[in-house]
DNA sequence: TGTATTTTTTGATATAGATTAAAGTTTAGG
DNA sequence: CCTAAACTTTAATCTATATCAAAAAATACA
């Protein structure tokens, strides 16, 4: 898994044998059962995954329970509850295991101490910011602008993998469309 | 103007008199009228813009001709279609002055010259970029999980500046419901 | 200052997609 | 394997909000 991190960074920046040692430290290994949650609505999120095995989600929840998917990291992502994780504050973002996950994490501590030791982290986070920019703002404009069809059409045409890997639930929580509304999706589109 | 411009830079981050004058230097003036568009379909968004006076608004259109719009940028902020201006790639965000008004722009390259030639402008930039991915993921769930009377008291309750100095039209616009559902909101809610 | 244009309000109707319900189908663990 | 639980499909109904239409109010400009 750490192999995976390193090919993970060394695509991003150049880093030195000892830096990329001092990086790789600060990542503790995890792993998930799936449904396992990470961060729970209020809770501050203080970690950052990187997913070796497995997927992670990152959704909503709004009053009447119903779930909003943000976001599915899959092998060689980053996840976290961002947001929380910039500010500080309690997370309006949950984060649990798709399926059963084997994570390596780095605390938000230690990820900003690498920010201040090694000079090519903060191009490594300008980079996931403006990633986690550019994706979130395509999410949003997909939600402002497409109806169900055109949204589910765009999936299965960027991202399949959401759609063959996932149990529908999961995916129509993502397109935030109903169970039902995707299924008849599924054997119309 | 430049004065606001310095006094925003202070308020983010500490740069000596000499940096000041640089990053100041590279920034030049621009008067649009009502309604003036500043970046169009497709074209690549090569300036960021800071509002001394008036307000900036950045929106999507659909394929039907229906605008949603993502943000409007007020006195004392900056704003740029910032998908593009990361990716360098056509913009699929208009920016358009929504009253009569007084900029500051940059361009992109000189931006990322200044990343290179004073230090803290990468921390700037960072700051940016998190409020940037703060402020839209907060959008995000927004639509995610509120409905047309929820969204408007949100809006009532943390920005009542766009609902009272912008018209209908535009708040509807950024709510993305219906001229006529705003209008049945405002006098009920 | 009066007329044209734009914006807002109000009412009637239409519709995408949610909800509810129930029958099939798949999956996983004992 | 077998059975309970989880997931998917299909159909009927409901609802929030869009759309269409027209009057009323505000604003701009000649």
């Amino acid at each position: 898994m750490y192999e995976q991190l390193t090919d993970y960074i060394n695509d991003k920046i150049k880093v030195s044998e000892d830096e990329l040692k001092t990086i790789l430290s600060f990542f503790k290994p995890l792993k998930l059962r799936k449904n396992e949650l990470l961060v729970t609505y209020g809770q501050t999120s203080e970690r950052t995954f990187f997913v070796g095995k497995g997927c992670l989600r990152i959704f909503f929840i709004n009053e009447d329970g119903q779930d909003a998917t943000r976001y599915f990291a899959f092998e060689n992502q980053f996840a976290t509850a961002l947001v929380s994780f910039i500010t500080g504050g309690p997370s309006d973002e949950f984060i649990q295991a798709a399926e059963h996950s084997e994570l390596l994490y780095i605390t938000h501590r230690d990820f900003y101490h690498l920010l201040e030791i090694v000079p090519q982290w903060e191009s490594f986070y300008r980079h996931y910011l403006e990633k986690a920019y550019v994706n979130n703002t395509k999410r949003l404009m997909s939600f402002l602008t497409q109806d169900a069809t055109e949204k589910y059409r765009q999936l299965l045409d960027e991202n399949p993998v959401i759609i063959r890997r996932l149990p529908n639930k999961l995916v129509a929580s993502y397109l935030n469309i109903s169970q039902e509304t995707l299924s008849r999706l599924k054997s119309k589109v």
